[in-house]
DNA sequence: TTGAAAGCGCTAACAG
DNA sequence: CTGTTAGCGCTTTCAA
């Protein structure tokens, strides 16, 4: 007895064609149809055959949610971030454009702000390729406004796992999702060591160290003092690894950790230019250590606007390894963090959750590098 | 009677709660939890106030892909790209890393190939904000290998809509994936024109007038006779039109087509910088027009090997508008593509076929813009 | 090798 | 305002 009977042997027009309007059509059961395509060796040669042209006649695209949920389970993987830069646009029309050209002399520009979550894309595309390689689907969601507990929610209920960028959600939505799968948190390394909801996985960079090492190359091997400290946002746990391992640069040098000012600047570009100009009318320091690329940036910025040079006058560093620090007038040098393996490191996280519930959390540290280049050069050639 | 009679009112532990859990727990009925869930306002305050109790004292969740099934709607827009540069990695154990520094002097590395998507990244920003925005989440897919089709069907299966970038997939599975949803095809277009599977939507950019304006400012604005192009892959629509515009701007200044000599690139940073080598071998052309950047950047980095100057012995030009092209030694001269509009607008155009399923297929055609920089530079400051 | 039947977890009429 | 009852499209025993 056809539990639709409504479905009679011709596939109605207009319909996404079902297991039953195949099954009908290869003259088979539903079950077979199912059988060709997930154990085709399972199914006699000549049957697959009709059931495979039948798929075909009809456009036939299996729903992936019918089989996640008879299935249970689904077979993607979610990845959450903050928000981006409030990339919000208008809506424009999206008629039948007629295309178009402008031409404009795009010299003197100088270095407009360049587009802001480099970060994200990267970590984006590590974890793109290996959960595809690993056979799962990925879902994409950066959480927006005030919206991002709900996003997430929402994400999260069509996953087998999760990786959840620091600062994206809530610990209390983080807390109720990771009741229902397994989430693996990325970058948010000042939290691996307590506050986490119940074993977490954690993914994140050595920032301490990293920041330790460049605070090192710049108090002594280039023999600095007189360094200034551009933060990042008062609650980025990323900031605060970073400033321990400044700290800890200081003292392994000898030096006053009170010595070094902080100005608050918040990862972002444009900030740390306004933060550095003020910096800049009462003193100029001989290092800038920047909590992020973006912050070197802006800080670059203000330093050519008061005709301040870099390196000779003005040492500057990031932090990221955003590839934009290559080509800048000069170089940047930074602490390289390996973002696209963030993103797959988290995504194997997530894996290997799924693979062993059981698994003792995992807190794994991935390994930075600095990178020495013109903006404040290794020793040997200061200048 | 229950219709999962084996649930009794207490919830296992270990499953994962369902709507019945969350009914028994608050004494009502599944319909009244969906309710709370989907039009809080249609219940009463105090029974909404019990069921939401329930759903954070058993971390519910509800099931995306259960909702997707029962509405007979996702909510999920699938992006689908072409292969990344094999961007592949071997197996690295993810272990409880130990974290560590490397400092390395990174000033000779000269320009490294540079992460290898930019173009796609923005993209995808693109149609991440969009999708959001109106409400839909976002799958993405990067097709690696053969199993590029396999992916996509997979994809399809779990959206409401898609949007496929050019030479992602065959035409084939186009055709067939374009039955069951709406498909809308990006960046390809030079098939806008005809041969397209049935009435599909279409979002591209002025690929033709781009080159042309562009072109007209090498040939006629600084009377540059000895053009180079530097192609991209035979197949690449992308790189048809912008050979149209070439042929049309030598045209428009009665030059001789035959006179500008090809070199076959792929879009890539090394085969461009190979074949230009190659080139530099034979002759010295005074500019070099190439199918996209990164063909500009390996363009660059052989003219630099041969120790030839850029804009003074030879002029480059590149065409995407990457960021990286603003920071380049000379900054390039190039044609700016709205990236992350083209995402945007792609993901706008799967809502407007969702909304209006009749619609007359559409074929947004989106502006670019040429940008003068100093590797081909205007015309009133030519050195 | 194939078919029948029982759900997967949720939404949406339709009653009450 | 709340409960009952069908499915949504597929996978998966269990039999045949």
């Amino acid at each position: 007895m056809a539990r639709h009977p409504s479905r009679g042997e011709t596939a109605v027009e207009g319909r996404t064609p079902t297991v039953y309007d195949v099954a009908d059509r290869a003259s088979v059961s539903i079950a077979t149809v199912s059988r060709v395509l997930r154990t085709p060796e399972a199914v006699r040669e000549a049957t697959r055959e009709r059931v495979l042209a039948a798929v075909r006649d009809l456009g036939y695209v299996p729903s992936g949610n019918a089989r996640a949920l008879a299935g249970r389970k689904t077979g993607v993987i979610g990845l959450c971030f903050p928000d981006h830069d409030a990339l919000e646009e208008e809506d424009r029309p999206a008629g039948a454009g007629a295309g178009g050209v402008r031409v404009v002399d795009d010299r003197r520009r100088g270095a407009a702000p360049s587009s802001p979550n480099l970060y994200f894309d990267e970590v984006l595309r590590g974890a793109e390729a290996e959960a595809w390689r690993r056979g799962f689907a990925l879902m994409v969601a950066a959480g927006r406004g005030p919206a991002r507990d709900v996003v997430v929610n929402d994400v999260a209920g069509r996953c087998d796992g999760l990786a959840v960028l620091a600062r994206t959600v809530s610990d209390e939505l983080l807390t109720h999702v990771a009741r229902r799968l397994p989430v693996v948190l990325l970058a948010d390394a000042a939290r691996a060591g307590g506050d986490l909801p119940d074993g977490l996985d954690h993914v994140s960079v050595d920032n301490a160290a990293g920041m330790q090492a460049l605070v090192a190359h710049v108090v002594s091997g280039l023999g600095v003092r007189d360094v200034v400290y551009v933060a990042g946002p008062a609650d980025s746990p990323d900031d605060a690894e970073r400033q321990r391992g400044l700290l800890a640069a200081l003292d392994a040098a000898g030096l006053d950790r009170a010595a070094v000012e902080h100005v608050r600047g918040d990862f972002r570009r444009d900030a740390a230019d306004v933060a550095v100009t003020g910096l800049l009318g009462r003193r100029v320091p001989r290092a800038l250590v920047c909590a992020n690329d973006q912050s070197a940036l802006g800080a670059m910025d203000a330093l050519r606007r008061r005709g301040l040079r870099v390196p000779d006058d003005v040492y500057v560093t990031g932090f990221d390894g955003l590839d934009v620090g290559r080509f800048t007038q000069p170089p940047l040098t930074t602490v390289a963090q390996p973002m696209a393996e963030l993103g797959r490191a988290a995504v194997r996280a997530v894996v290997a959750r799924l693979t062993d519930p059981a698994a003792a959390p995992l807190s794994a540290r991935l390994p930075v590098e600095v990178l020495l280049r013109e903006s404040c050069p290794p020793v040997d050639t200061p200048m």
